[in-house]
DNA sequence: AGAAGCACTATTGCATGTAATCAAGAGAGT
DNA sequence: ACTCTCTTGATTACATGCAATAGTGCTTCT
């Protein structure tokens, strides 16, 4: 045993300012400055520029010439562009997880989407049900069998979600998207990775169709 | 004028070790030993710290806990990985390049192509050629007007430069790449996206597969 | 009033100090 | 010879110091 499994600060950090982000407690745009995340997180600059510095790698903060950086903030083009890598990501992912889940992972992802299909006939909750979207689109992922995609995939999906609006919790999205799900786990449980991929794509395509009518 | 336009130190280190990672003159599984490419590099160990971590970042490099960083070494599985995702998306990005690119471009890509093919009749050098494939494919992402793919593939090339064998200097794998860009270029000039997605996809699997028997 | 210049403050980018930690090799015991 | 322990040396992870720089608000001039 190596004596201290204790996390990295940096990593803390990173948890956190993430955490902030997602929260709305740091709204898009919002100076990241160091010394002050320093002073309010009780650690010395080193970890939180190290952290800062991560989420810039991430796409979550961008950062100009001795002008210190700030939370990233979607315009439409960049909406687009992520949606439309994501869309053939996504679909990669799908189609090699069809190739490569086992029952327990296929369990986890019907699990899941029965989850999502239960809170329906409860009211909406933005946090909860992104978050919940977030877990099945990594769940699926990690079964790809493929580092570099899923850590591009992690990093698209990040910005996807600092794109946070009203039109997530409508009622028409909620039950569509667990429709998709639906469709997407039928296909990996099945090992039909021509149509995991079709449909995995085509979801993604739809929430983004969707997010454009606000 | 904003008085100092002087690059950062941190991005000058950077740059250097990148390009002695693809010099050979750091080879896979090397150590990176910030202290010791500090004084090699003569300047203090926060730049080359933090531009050891952006290589991490980009997966030029790997880190074990208190144990520093080291140099990547493409394993089988993960070359396999870099490959499949790069198919899709320089598929993605010569899609959009026929949709997107003027005449000048065009214009550019052909000559790159004319470049490499004038070349085939010299012996070959497999820095020279690795490079002018690189940019060539680089060209071709910049007219797809989508920074997020941008980024994602400009560090799968990085990482796919990172395994260098003999076998990207045969006469007939030269010839073949050629052959293929030719194709996209075709397609892009076209303004055809879906062969240029095509061309592109094929071309990244050729040279997977040709990578293969060594 | 509006523009231009100026001093001030906060912050960055880089340098360096330091305790904790790990890898590696010497030496002792079996 | 083999293993185990311990020391040694190097390195990391974090803290902090500091000069240079960008933004801010005030003052002054037109």
């Amino acid at each position: 045993m190596t004596a201290s499994e204790r996390a990295l600060l940096t990593d803390s950090v990173h948890d956190a300012l993430r955490e902030m982000i997602f929260n709305g407690e740091l709204e898009p745009d919002s100076p990241l400055s160091v010394p002050a995340l320093a002073a309010r997180l009780n650690v010395s600059r080193t970890p939180v520029r190290e952290a800062v510095q991560q989420l810039i790698y991430e796409g979550l903060a961008s950062h100009t010439r001795n002008a210190g950086a700030r939370v990233a903030s979607l315009d439409a083009d960049t909406l687009k562009s992520v949606f439309q890598v994501r869309e053939v990501l996504d679909g990669l992912a799908a189609f090699n997880a069809a190739l490569g889940s086992d029952n327990a992972a296929v369990a986890q992802m019907r699990k899941m989407v029965q989850v999502q299909r239960e809170l329906l006939s409860e009211p909406p909750d933005q946090r909860r049900d992104a978050l919940l979207d977030l877990q099945f689109h990594t769940l699926i992922r990690d079964n790809a069998a493929n580092r570099p995609l899923s850590e591009a995939l992690s990093r698209l999906d990040g910005q996807s979600h600092l794109f946070r609006s009203d039109m997530w919790v409508t009622e028409l999205n909620r039950r569509l998207a667990v429709c998709e799900h639906d469709r997407i786990v039928a296909a990996i449980e099945a090992g039909n990775a021509a149509e995991a991929r079709e449909a995995a794509s085509a979801h993604v395509a739809g929430i983004y169709v969707r997010a454009q009518r606000l």
